[in-house]
DNA sequence: GTCCAGGGAGCAG
DNA sequence: CTGCTCCATGGA
C-alpha cells in the first residue's frame, strides 16, 4: 500500500456526489474502476492510500495537482455558494475515463444514481471482466442489464464510438466537444455537459437537472423564470471556469439535505 | 399504489 | 425555435 498526502481533498464527497458510479466500499475504503484500472483508495486525515494504481495516475484522476484553496477561494466570493462550499469542502472534480463517463450518464437518464451503479457494475461483470469495458464493446446480452428504454441508446452510442473518438473530443474546445457529443444517440445537453465536466476538463461545464433547477431558483431569483439552458448560461456567465465546481457543490449539498 | 429519478427524441405549433 | 408527451424501470 503507498499514500500520498494531499490539501483540501475528501474522498467520500468526491465519491458521493454522484460524479462517478464504479466504486464501492471495500474495508474502510473504496474500490474504484476507472477504464482499464481496478484500484482501491482509503483516506485518513491528509493521507491517501492507495494500491492498483501509481501516483500520477492518482493525482491526475482526483485532480490533486490543483490548488484546491483557490477553488474555494473563488467560490465563496459568491455568497450563494458558502453554505454547500463549506460543508463539503475537498469535493473534486474526478478526471474519469471518457468512455465510461458517456455510459454512466447516457444510464443516468430519468434515473436515480442507485441504479446507475448497479446498471455499470453490469458492464463491468459482462463485458470488461472486472474493469470497464472498451470503448464500442456493449452491444449485445443487454436485457438482463434492466436498462429499460435506454438500451437502444447504449447501442447505438457504441456502434459510432471507440477509443480514437474521444481522444479526438480531448482536443476541441467546449462548444465543439458539446456539438460533437450531442450527435450520439441519447446524448442531449445535460449528458454532453456530465460527459465534458467529469471526464474532459470542461470546467466551464454547468449540467443542469432537476435538482439544479431547484437549487438554482431558490438561490437565485433571476433564475425563476429560466429555462435550463438559460439557467447554465447564467451559471457559466457568473462563475466562469468555475462554473463546474460551483455545479458539482450545489448539486450535492441540496442532495445531501434530503 | 403512487411518485419520482443527474433527460432525450419526436412531434406539433 | 419552444413546449409537450412518451419512454421502461426500480427506489422510496
Amino acid at each position: 500500500m503507498q499514500s500520498i498526502k494531499t490539501q483540501d481533498f475528501h474522498l467520500q464527497h468526491t465519491l458521493d456526489s454522484g460524479q462517478v458510479f464504479t466504486y464501492n466500499v471495500e474495508g474502510e475504503g473504496y474500490r474504484i474502476i476507472d477504464g482499464a484500472y481496478s484500484f482501491f483508495v482509503q483516506q485518513k486525515g491528509d493521507v491517501l492510500f492507495y494500491e492498483g494504481v501509481d501516483e500520477p495516475f492518482l493525482i491526475h484522476y482526483f485532480r490533486l495537482d490543483e490548488d484546491h484553496s483557490q477553488v474555494i477561494e473563488e467560490l465563496q466570493k459568491h455568497k450563494q455558494l458558502k453554505e454547500a462550499v463549506t460543508a463539503y469542502r475537498g469535493l473534486r472534480i474526478i478526471r474519469q475515463d471518457p468512455f465510461q463517463c458517456t455510459m454512466g450518464f447516457l444510464c443516468s437518464q430519468n434515473s436515480n444514481i442507485p441504479r446507475i451503479k448497479k446498471n455499470m457494475q453490469y458492464f463491468v461483470d459482462r463485458f470488461g471482466n472486472g474493469v470497464f469495458p472498451k470503448a464500442g464493446t456493449i452491444l449485445s446480452n443487454l436485457t438482463q442489464a434492466r436498462l429499460g428504454y435506454r438500451e437502444q441508446y447504449i447501442v447505438e452510442t457504441n456502434k459510432q464510438v471507440n477509443e480514437t473518438f474521444f481522444r479526438s473530443l480531448e482536443g476541441m474546445s467546449y462548444p465543439q466537444a458539446k456539438e460533437r457529443l450531442m450527435e450520439l444517440p441519447g446524448v442531449g445537453p445535460k449528458v454532453a455537459d456530465c460527459i465534458l465536466l467529469f471526464s474532459l476538463d470542461h470546467l466551464t461545464s454547468f449540467p443542469v437537472d432537476v435538482w439544479m433547477i431547484n437549487v438554482m431558483k431558490e438561490l437565485f431569483p433571476s433564475c425563476r423564470k429560466k429555462t435550463p439552458p438559460q439557467i447554465a448560461a447564467f451559471a457559466q456567465r457568473k462563475f466562469g471556469n468555475y462554473a463546474g465546481y460551483a455545479q458539482q457543490y450545489l448539486y450535492h449539498w441540496k442532495r445531501m439535505q434530503n
